[in-house]
DNA sequence: ATTAATATCCCTGAAAACAGGGAGTAATGA
DNA sequence: TCATTACTCCCTGTTTTCAGGGATATTAAT
């Protein structure tokens, strides 16, 4: 018996690179194709009984993109397999799709032969990930251990963003309504606690933290 | 006559795709395929006078992207065109491919028909953009006219560079081996440049122009 | 109920940054 | 060649930041 597949990629000529890979192999059954994540997930609960064994997307798409997409997927239905195929391997986009339990993660580089032994590992029911992946998976979790993360409260939040906009402490506490002195104490604070050295080490932060925008 | 055209891209399964909606298609002969641009520079030093009419290509790509590649045919061989298929419409990017005579430019998104449209207007002799490059194209131009790019000097770079690494002024002038003073001058005369109004504002500006990583 | 965290405010003294000048030499481009 | 730009250094004075303290009140958690 064959198996049934959906692929859901927004870039048409991608999508025919996979199609013409899979239809040469007997077993595969496409069952349909999609631009977006948002026809897939409609259909799934229109159909909620269809036999569908794996479904192929890519992350970047318009609507509802592949994260989305996958966590629809698996909500509703634990026995469809996912499998991400994208361009661009974000450390936090793996980590989500880990944690919402998609199978597997091949980049859109890969060759066609590790394409279908993903396919083929996955419908067995294991994992597959490529090791570019696998990598950036744990190099993300072992670099944020490391950093041991950092929490700043609203009030430190809200002055180290008016500090990154170049604001000096004078104009922050006027914003704020609140004594020079506390927002040194603020400023004091954050500094310490970030392990920077100066104003340049707190915008970074900000920056990285998307408080502000360049 | 067919015409002969050489496919450059290192996604595999994107390259397939290609493959399969140019093969339908009995007037384009495809010479040959590549993962990279060093193969194909190679290919045209050593075969000066084949007959290629077209050489489409991706832009990522590793050892030889195709921006470089593009340059490199054109310097060749003005008579061979070149159609960019890409992923990220970086407006830099489009602006040196434009400055370096590409054909035509299409996101990877497109239909099958515009690919084909493309490649058809581009064989006439003339040029194809999408339209979103266009848009991207002018924007970036219209835009850059009004902030009147500021340039800075290589000492300026150096400074700015040190400064956004939360270095003071006394640590700079050391590592640069220059008086205090100078470095004085140069955060003031950035300052005054960029526009801004201290250190967070220099921060911003070296992590915008990439001089630094967070 | 006690502790811990958060938010607020204050002080002193030193170091650094900021503002607004000037000035000489070397390199470079028109 | 002449003018402009880049690079270097200096001065004065003010403002801001940084480093080290301490203090009190409220809220949250144990």
């Amino acid at each position: 018996m064959a198996y049934n597949l959906i692929i859901v990629d927004d870039h048409k000529m991608f999508l025919d690179g996979l199609l013409s890979i899979l239809q040469s192999e007997k077993e595969y059954n496409i069952l349909l194709t999609a631009k977006d994540g948002k026809h897939i997930a409609k259909y799934l609960q229109i159909n909620p009984d269809e036999k569908i064994d794996l479904i192929i997307t890519d992350i970047s798409m318009p609507e509802l993109d592949g994260i989305a997409l996958n966590k629809i997927i698996k909500e509703q239905n634990k026995n469809i397999k996912t499998l991400i195929v994208s361009m661009h391997n974000d450390a936090d986009k793996i980590d989500n799709l880990i944690e919402h339990g998609a199978d597997g993660y091949v980049p859109k580089n890969a060759e066609k032969e590790e394409l279908l032994k993903a396919i083929t590992t996955i419908l067995k029911g294991e994992k597959y990930f490529s090791k570019e992946i696998k990598d950036i998976y744990l190099e993300n979790k072992f670099s944020k251990k490391q950093q041991e993360e950092v929490k700043l409260t609203q009030r430190e939040i809200d002055v180290i963003t008016l500090i990154a906009q170049e604001f000096t402490t004078q104009e922050i506490a006027d914003q704020l309504f609140l004594s020079k002195h506390t927002i040194e104490s603020y400023r004091k604070n954050l500094i310490a606690k970030l392990n920077v050295r100066n104003l340049a080490g707190l915008t970074k932060h900000a920056l990285k933290m998307k408080y502000i925008k360049y």
